[in-house]
DNA sequence: GTAATCCCTCTAGTCGCTAGAGGTGCAAGG
DNA sequence: CCTTGCACCTCTAGCGACTAGAGGGATTAC
């Protein structure tokens, strides 16, 4: 049995992280040793390895929520991680293709600006000015969180 | 001049963030109506527009902040306008790269998983066992944020 | 006149942590 | 045995960039 600093550097994920996930039930409610701290064992460092690794791949908690669940039931039909992964899948290509797009604006915003002053600054310019625009990124609000 | 919900319409971003914009700075103190109701002419307008398009290509509230600082000293050397949009076109790239990555792990876990059980399911497998994991992405918790 | 639709303020919630305050447990050195 | 110092505990608040909702007032259309 390991000590939450144990497991934290074990895992590669922070103390505090760790006791977030606990406190939103992502892990179980940890052991406690006499003194009251938590210990862990190789199931939850298992658990622990498993969330990390799944949001190194930019799964959200809940999907990982998902995948965990599915997990204990290792007699059933990969169908649905399957569609989680799926899921992420087209997110993350959908996030690429859009940010391939911001970087070519930004790439002709800069190449423009070939340091003149801000009354002439292309950088500026674009970004008042909706017409200046070479890509057809949306009107509505930009879906820019991952 | 405009209700805060004609200019919302207008420019293309919503009543509530308006008045958020306004509540951390980055728009003025709206004028009033008699009725207490908030009242924008063009200026704001041109303002908002710049910031809603900023957004879109990816600057943070505060590179905003300062690209529109900027735009109020129009003889200076637009150096520091180039200098903000070479960060964010930087950031693009490496949150381009690290998607690119994810997409291939995911797609090579999906292709693996061909509906089969849980129990021999590739996407919780290489979800549980970094070793089985083609990428190198960090061990550290990954940047995933845009 | 009245009903519908706007607008107002304020608070709290989202996601996935992170930071800090203020206190306790524990292991090692003297 | 005592102290030092680190690791641990709980709890609350904060981040960015909004979003949602409550409970009310203003304006507009019929």
């Amino acid at each position: 049995m390991r000590t939450i600093g144990k497991l934290s550097e074990a895992a590669g994920v922070k103390v505090p992280t760790i006791r977030y996930y606990e406190q939103i039930g992502l892990l179980p409610e940890a052991e406690r040793s006499a003194g009251n701290q938590r210990l862990y064992g190789q199931l939850t460092m298992d658990r622990l390895t498993f969330i990390r690794h799944a949001r190194e791949l930019g799964f959200p908690l809940e999907a990982i929520r998902d995948l965990l669940s599915l997990s204990d039931r290792p007699d059933q039909s990969c169908a649905a991680a399957d569609a989680i992964a799926q899921v992420q899948l087209a997110a993350v290509e959908a996030r690429i293709l859009r940010l391939m797009a911001l970087k070519a604006e930004l790439q002709r915003m800069i190449v423009q600006c070939a340091g003149g002053v801000i009354a002439e600054c292309r950088v500026i310019e674009v970004l008042g000015d909706h017409a200046q625009c070479h890509s057809d990124h949306p009107h509505r609000h930009a879906e820019i969180a991952m």
